[in-house]
DNA sequence: TTCCGCGTGAGACAATTTGTCGCATAGCCA
DNA sequence: TGGCTATGCGACAAATTGTCTCACGCGGAA
């Protein structure tokens, strides 16, 4: 399990969640607090700012797309407020270049939307090079994750499937035939 | 430009290729000779490690993709025997998630073939600070999406083929023949 | 050393899934 | 009414998967 240092009660480890989407700090706060930790949530740079500097956190979830501004110089941020913080970045559009930049700052890891808690869990305790038994359980199926990843993409574009199908770089035939089979389970 | 440290003519930085693939070192090594580096080629990981311990190199470029094995063990060593050592790390098979491992490994870049010698030279100079990378627009495609996740799955689990088939849940035949294609640009 | 389990690469062929076209309907807007 | 776009769906070819099967290499147990 993870183990917390010596801010907070040394059962509950601070995490910060840094995220301009409500419903999704919300939910993750709620998996995360399941899980042990003592969740703060943000949903600007300048609130997360703030906040990191009354109590710096231990852990820290961060968005890279934050409205205008990038999440990267949350990173570097929250690196020299206490270089010991492990900070996962998160993102729903991914790129290796960001990718790259987020692990010179600093970040602990850096993961593609969309994700579980238990893949965010297994992020913190990842160091480099050795195996580290990913134990984890079950990442989503192939399936399952383009799935999902096709309903966010279609909500985000008000369920217009040709140009959901055309952002996707997918035809639009397929995309309604996938959107006509499977609510796809696991 | 690049400045040279101490070891060999001041003017000629060494500079080593690591790459099975021979045309390609061919080309790279020319074009870097005349921007005066003085290279070295190897092909294998074995021809590497001993041409590094003989002389240590100052400048790196290796494929990720080695024969059998991977790159990122000789990053690893590299920067053992001269945390100094500026390396890229290039491949063909570009994923987020070998990137993350190879900056953590300490390598100072990544990129994903195809590239040429400028940005390579970039790549070199680059320090974490500025790049101003633009918060990229664009969601990934579900064909690009997917193959971040394999990757991702795959390093967490050492590169075992069959395991990563098992936990995503489709056939090691399917996800060989995945593998064996290179990733789709964007 | 030999046998066994396990991971891997690859060929072959059928079963599915996609890519493409085409066509018809429907809402918007000038 | 005509032009533009979204949508649903049939049909058929093209591409991708699912399955099976072999062979090879490697490390450990017998």
């Amino acid at each position: 399990m993870i183990e917390s240092s010596l801010t907070d009660d040394s059962e509950h480890p601070s995490l910060l969640i840094v995220d301009d989407d409500v419903v999704f700090c919300e939910v993750l706060s709620k998996a995360l607090t399941k899980r042990g930790f003592s969740i703060t949530c943000a949903h600007t740079i300048e609130d997360a700012m703030s906040l990191a500097e009354t109590s710096t956190p231990e852990y820290a979830i961060v968005d890279l797309k934050l409205s205008s501004e990038s999440g990267l110089v949350l990173v570097e941020k929250l690196r020299n407020l206490d270089p010991g913080t492990r900070i996962v970045m998160l993102t729903g559009y991914a790129s290796i270049a960001t990718a790259v930049e987020a692990i010179k700052l600093g970040a602990t890891h850096y993961l593609a939307k969309p994700v579980d808690a238990d893949e965010i869990m297994a992020a913190f305790e990842r160091t480099v090079g050795e195996a580290n038994i990913p134990i984890s359980a079950h990442p989503l199926s192939v399936g399952r994750l383009e799935w999902e990843y096709i309903q966010r993409i279609l909500t985000e574009n008000d369920n217009n499937i040709s140009v959901t199908a055309r952002i996707l770089n997918m035809h639009r035939r397929t995309l309604q035939r996938k959107l006509a089979k499977r609510p796809l389970r696991e």
